[in-house]
DNA sequence: AATGGGCCCAACCGCGACTTT
DNA sequence: TAAAGTCGCGGTTGGGCCCAT
């Protein structure tokens, strides 16, 4: 049987309406998907495919959370020290891509599944003299025998999957993840955080918050860029009593839970920092 | 400029494991 | 204990992009 393409999806009237969709998420379904899960968390996938009024299955709702949605997926591409873990541990768990993923924070079983099948497996043929040296793992007819394209597979990693983002004119760009973006204040003895998603839907928001011993403020976080994910940045307005103010990605946000110290980490290491003393609006270009 | 081939990656499929009733 | 439902995993496929010709 073949599969429609989404945007036929709907021509056949109320059956054909109410039948799964398959095929690539629109960004208005990765929006409800992220919405719900975000708001009210995972009872089951069955379930959240219903109530974030989506016409997907469970399982591919949760594919599509594990695989691209969750918010502490690393974005960048596969480093060269990341590679050598995946070749490590390969070699001592097999493909046991999500015991694998499990040892690398922000990677999914997917990614580092394809990333082995399409670049570490193919170079490593390449390298034992282009046979299938592991078993029956090449596909047939997947080496050409003179594959001198594999020497530049480590480039390739590298390049940022913005073309589709000029186009544009029918369906709009997929962020790569929600651009989250939060202010935590530090000031009157406690603190307090502001979370905006910009670039997507809200470009900006603003919060009224209490700092803890009675000293106020006014939060305003936002997207100051061209499109939310080039040559932006981004923006932490504050009004009060604030001693301190970090500008955190939702990647920072992420760590929170997990303990202070994390966080901390990051704003240092990424140098999202910024001592302030007294009303401000501070820009941080990323 | 057109086109054909290769590559990459998102998503689907099938199946086994686990949980609930 | 069995059946049904759900989850999670690994393998595979198909479409879009890029590049060489």
């Amino acid at each position: 049987m073949v599969e429609k393409p989404a945007s036929q999806a709907n021509a056949g009237g109320d059956v054909e309406a109410r039948k799964e969709r398959k095929g690539l998420w629109s960004p208005e379904e990765d929006e409800r998907l992220y919405t719900r899960i975000t708001r009210h968390g995972v009872s089951t996938w069955s379930s959240v495919a219903q109530l974030a009024g989506l016409r997907r299955s469970g399982k591919s709702c949760r594919l599509r959370w594990m695989n691209y949605l969750r918010p502490d997926l690393k974005k960048e591409p596969i480093s060269k020290r990341e590679e050598e873990t995946i070749i490590s541990l390969q070699k001592s768990l097999g493909n046991r891509w999500s015991v694998i993923a499990g040892k690398m924070p922000g990677r999914t079983d997917n990614e580092i599944k394809n990333y082995w099948n399409s670049r570490i497996r193919k170079r490593q043929n390449i390298s034992a003299g282009g046979g299938k040296g592991d078993g029956e793992l090449a596909k047939q007819g997947d080496l050409p025998a003179a594959d001198d394209k594999a020497n530049v597979l480590a480039v390739a990693g590298g390049m940022e999957p913005v073309s589709s983002m000029a186009t544009g004119a029918t369906a709009p760009p997929v962020p790569t993840r929600f651009p989250l973006f939060a202010c935590q204040l530090f000031g009157g003895g406690g603190e307090a955080t502001a979370v905006a998603a910009a670039g997507t839907t809200a470009e900006s928001t603003t919060t009224h918050e209490n700092n803890g011993a009675g000293s106020e403020s006014d939060v305003s976080v936002g997207n100051g860029g061209q499109d939310g994910r080039e040559g932006h940045y981004y923006y932490c307005a504050v009004e009060g009593d604030i001693d301190m103010v970090h500008l955190m990605s939702f990647d920072d946000l992420l760590e929170y839970p997990a303990g202070g110290d994390l966080l901390m980490d990051a704003w240092d290491q990424n140098g999202l920092y910024s001592a302030n003393t007294g009303s401000s609006v501070d820009s941080f270009g990323c």
